[in-house]
DNA sequence: TATTATAAGATAAAAATAATGATTATTATA
DNA sequence: TATAATAATCATTATTTTTATCTTATAATA
């Protein structure tokens, strides 16, 4: 935990800029809830709960920040929010998501397995990637399994 | 285009909808522009230069109605607002996107590329998949050879 | 320490979308 | 065809999400 934390500052610091205490709270909102996916009011309630004095917008210009960093993924699951998504450390690529249509959830896939079909993006569409989001819309087992029970 | 409408029409009437003048002119916006991505505001613009009575809520009621029914797909490309896109006639799946992060234009894959990756996923993951998103992130063919004359 | 730059906080503003309510149009039935 | 029931529309307002502005505070540098 400390050193991701020591490793976005240094991030951030190459790029100009300083990890304050704001940011800081913020980005450990991200590091703990590294498996969900939340929007902008999530983080901000989150870090509120530490750090009572900080602002929205400050967390929306946070957010901001780390996008262009590429230190964390803005998302949108089509609900009218967008979320932010923290990228695995050493990941090339953006990892893909499981919507469940029906509860809701949302898994993560860290494979790649776009490795073929970018090379045949890039090839027939003389296409470079830089990067790709991969979003699948459906069941998830466990209400797969609740519609077997009835 | 004819028939097109009269397809969708049909597809509403099977939802127990109407095609009404309102919702078959922006239907028509929607044909005419199938290889633009409208957010819900250029629809609106485009059909009141034919429909000037009709009104932003009901272009937005309708395209909502569309997207229910699968005849177009919203979507989004991180810029905050909705796009519309028309599904293609008899595609089993939403098409893939291109989005150049220079120019900003955005191409359409139409071929499916994702079967093997889908049969992956639903093995793997017991995900049964409904439907898809996938986007490039990248620099088009044109973009590159920009760089290429310097 | 004085100066300058950067960032924060609070609030207001903007933009996108959704909801409401009154009115009109359409469809089905008597 | 007249009437009732339903559905759709427009105009407007409200809500939600995001961004901008302005002032104050903090931190870095001369």
């Amino acid at each position: 935990m400390e050193d991701r934390v020591e490793r976005i500052k240094k991030q951030l610091h190459s790029a100009g800029y300083k990890l304050t205490p704001q940011r800081e709270a913020t980005v450990r909102v991200l590091l703990e809830h590294e498996e969900d996916h939340l929007s902008a009011e999530d983080v901000y309630l989150l870090v509120k709960e530490k750090s009572p004095e900080i602002g929205l917008a400050t967390v929306y210009r946070t957010l901001e920040l780390l996008t262009e960093l590429k230190i964390v993924d803005k998302i949108n699951f089509g609900d009218g929010v967008s979320r932010y998504d923290l990228r695995k450390e050493g990941a090339a690529h953006f990892h893909h998501h499981l919507v469940c249509l029906e509860c809701g959830s949302v898994a993560e896939i860290e494979e790649d397995l776009l490795e073929d079909v970018e090379a045949i993006v890039e090839r027939e569409w003389k296409f470079k990637i830089k990067d790709h989001r991969l979003t699948f819309h459906g069941i998830c087992h466990r209400c797969q399994q609740k519609h077997e029970e009835k």
